[in-house]
DNA sequence: CCTACTTTGTTGTCAATGACTACTTTCATT
DNA sequence: AATGAAAGTAGTCATTGACAACAAAGTAGG
């Protein structure tokens, strides 16, 4: 037996990358500091050294997860493929990602993070929004989607693929493929843009 | 003083009525059994009498949480409006309710919940699509919409209302006014299902 | 009325957890 | 080497969910 050194020396990493395992397999809830310190071969009160609280981890994880998606859609967007194509592929590459990883998601959105976190997280949240907008304004140009605000139709498809997201992580979409449900969802959607809205308000 | 009656009567009511209003307060993490038993003034193990765990109680509030948003959309659903009024109407619904009881609506698609209870939650749950997709049909049938499986799009409504109910619920969306936001969305799935679809389907 | 039986609620207990404090070891810098 | 900050250890506390043993109240059937 060679004998631990009194230092760990990655620890903070070490709990990151061992709590990116354990949340996909006992739900945040099931998170425990005191867990992630066995597992990690350390005392019950090292992980404070490196995390204020439970909170603070979680607030961690949530921003690498962010910017694993980030890396992920960014890839598929600078495919070679055409427009549309590359729209279906970002739309895939996200709802892909929530299937992944469907606890870091609901901990990405989680919505009760710490007030110092929440600024840093929630620029790297929008960078797929911005993304969004990006190709739909180079649609515009291209004659290929009517005109219409493009930082509005970037968050109606945001929404919607978040929502193809959530669901499909959650399981909640039984009778169909996630597939089908992106290929579905970014059709309408692209469709809808591609028309022109022609806005009929509703007054209750 | 009058003495407490040793048996509450209606505890089970009196507890999911407190966790209804606990939980917008403190969230699920923050609900807790004994606290709940102490807000009405009641032993800390009789809550298990009704609720065999704290999960088992979650269960219930969310089974009550769909039944609420399903009479809410019922409703909407059912005004004299014409047909695309009354499916912005029904959109807005859902997403109100979501900004109205954010913490509910996470509990309800939360998707830890006991097996039990499952086959009854998902089947409530599904009521919303279904009315989606009655209203898909009927405009299919007066010729406002193109063909298209109603199936596949209904869930494709449901999917990006779920997304902006989500977002909206969890103050993700700044920009904009939920009313723009669900007017947006549903203006662009209209529109998509109007024109229809022609496939371009996405291979890697 | 009265006696069994079931439901509901009470009390006490247990292990686990998050947070806190005081102490020790290691390391970097001078 | 000396020293002070950083990293880890050990002990403690209140709170929590779950469980078990017990008491009280309602509900039959006779």
């Amino acid at each position: 037996m060679t004998q631990q050194p009194y230092h760990h020396g990655k620890l903070r990493e070490a709990l990151l990358a061992r709590a990116m395992e354990s949340i996909e397999e006992v739900g945040v809830d099931g998170l425990s500091l005191r867990q992630l310190a066995r597992d990690v071969n350390v005392s019950h009160g090292a992980p404070a050294k490196h995390f204020r609280d439970k909170q603070a981890l979680i607030d961690a994880l949530a921003l690498a997860g962010f910017e694993l998606m980030n890396s992920l859609i960014r890839n598929a967007s600078q495919s070679n493929l055409e427009l549309r194509s590359r729209f279906v592929g970002v739309g895939k590459a996200y709802v892909e990602f929530a299937v992944a990883h469907p606890a870091l998601l609901t901990v990405m959105y989680s919505s009760k993070h710490h007030p110092d976190s929440s600024a840093e997280l929630r620029s790297t949240g929008e960078q797929g929004i911005h993304l969004a907008q990006a190709m739909i304004v180079e649609g515009q140009k291209a004659g290929e989607l009517a005109e219409g605000d493009p930082g509005i139709l970037a968050t109606v498809c945001f929404v919607s693929l978040h929502g193809a997201a959530v669901l499909a992580a959650g399981k909640h979409l039984d009778g169909t493929t996630v597939d089908d449900i992106v290929n579905a969802t970014t059709d309408t959607l692209w469709a809808g843009m591609a028309a022109g809205v022609r806005a009929a308000q509703f007054t209750p």
